[in-house]
DNA sequence: GCAAAAGTGTTATGTCTACACCCATGA
DNA sequence: TCATGGGTGTAGACATAACACTTTTGC
């Protein structure tokens, strides 16, 4: 068989060049299912997922791929034409992430690039992977503005996962095994939270992530060191509750940094 | 001023797409300099850099970029035509590496991808940059296949270096920061070494890695328990030494590798 | 009083650091 | 005997984990 002469487009190089996109693993946390009774002992980390559709009319049956499966929110790297600037790999995050899922993240780290080749039947495409935090509680699962479908899913222990396009359960796994490391040092596990946020909260957050259970007496004595060094601020107390009421705390990114600076090391 | 119409080239995009270039930080160690009386107090962590040629006769004056400058050894991605597979990233890398430097790394890691438009002079260039480990013994500093000139530069503190072409100080700046994270919890330390070495080579590397100085005694301790724990093995001692002769070591990656799974933890 | 969860006290255990000290070798 | 560096012992500081116990609230 005799391969087609491809059509000349606009934009032509000297030599072949990949598309280049961008994913982002979007993780949250669910605190509706997660307050007792809870279905699982460590509360439930969940990630948005995208349901791929028809990605555009325009769009030639044979490069449409995964149509119907379930993705990370993503999509290609605006890069402008002749001189001008295009945008940087960070902003192609936030970019999809508002257009496909209506969010806007608080946290966005760059986590790995995915290259092989093969990897999208399409032909080569990079994938500069991302892992953002977000308060879900803010990000009802609704549908972008074109008429893809967002969807939460729990991440807990043996919740099932619907088969992902590409190889983005890879990139899941990777950015999993990321934040369980980078939350034992560096304080993101705020950024799943609501701006208040009690005790009882925050060890939440930290179980689903690390998925085990904390010594609950242990882990208030950490919140209270945190309090001590000022980087966490009492803002109130929670009312009308069946137990001793919660403190609320709020934490203080500024007297964090400045505490970093002058070699406060965060741990657990 | 118009935009003169761009050349029609071979292969042609619907959209605009960007280079996709690896980059490495090549670090190594030199132990000539480092054996005592060394010139600083904690060896001699190094970078290899490569100085931009005329990179191809054929290539335009407006565009080439940083000719003479120093910058990481580094190239474009191979893309292949239509559907064959092209190569990996990481296949990218080591192939640059020999490449431009004759270098056959043991140890090799991606850091992180940079993609800022205006990163390259040329164009928008997404570059993936990696950091490698080798054993710079072996690989005298030596020009490539191509007129390119390597060379190896100190990274200890106060050793000036040559100011990079692109973007490549703040890729440098990165994987040392990464490498010094990552020395403490995996045992990365012996790719710098040769495979047979001493407690003395081994806490250099460390030394030299995290530029402060290290208790030889309570080293000592740490080598002793490694070799407990079958992940160091003895095989040799020093002759003709002006002092007790050292034991000789060899990194058992196989049982480390086991011991890891079985929930070892590798510090400092 | 009961249930629920916050928070404090305490103890055993382990780890890290600094340093004193002894050992082995070649010159 | 000296210089050089390997290796062991050890005491204090500090961190961690486990768990008993007290406190504070709504019902």
């Amino acid at each position: 068989m005799k391969p087609t002469e491809p059509p000349i487009y606009k934009y032509s190089y000297k030599f072949p060049r990949p598309s280049v996109t961008v994913d982002c693993v979007v993780f949250g946390i669910d605190f509706r299912v997660s307050t007792p009774p809870r279905p699982t002992p460590y509360g439930e980390l969940q990630v948005l997922l995208i349901q791929r559709g028809v990605e555009s009319e325009a769009v030639p049956e044979e490069e449409r791929a995964f149509v119907g499966a379930w993705a990370l929110p993503g999509g290609f790297v605006e890069v402008s034409d002749g001189f001008g600037q295009g945008e940087s790999l960070e902003a192609a995050a936030h970019r999809e992430l508002a257009e496909e899922a209506g969010i806007k993240a608080d946290y966005l780290e760059q986590l790995n690039t995915f290259g092989d080749p093969g990897r999208d039947p399409r032909g080569r495409v990079i994938s500069v992977a991302y892992y953002a935090l977000v308060r879900s509680m803010d990000h009802v699962a609704k549908a972008g503005s074109d008429a893809k479908h967002a969807e939460w899913y729990s991440l807990a222990p043996r919740m099932p996962l619907p088969a992902l396009a590409f190889d983005h359960w890879a990139i899941l796994e990777m950015a999993l095994r990321r934040l369980q490391a980078k939350v034992r040092y560096e304080p993101v596990g705020f950024d799943l939270l609501p701006a208040k946020f009690t005790t009882f909260d925050l060890r939440m957050v930290y179980e689903a992530i690390l998925q085990q259970p904390l010594e609950h007496r242990n882990f208030s004595r950490i919140v209270q060191r945190l309090k001590g060094d000022g980087i966490l601020l009492t803002v109130g107390q929670e009312r009308n509750v069946p137990h001793r009421p919660r403190n609320l705390y709020r934490f203080d990114k500024r007297a964090y940094k400045k505490a970093a600076r002058e070699g406060f090391h965060f741990e657990l």
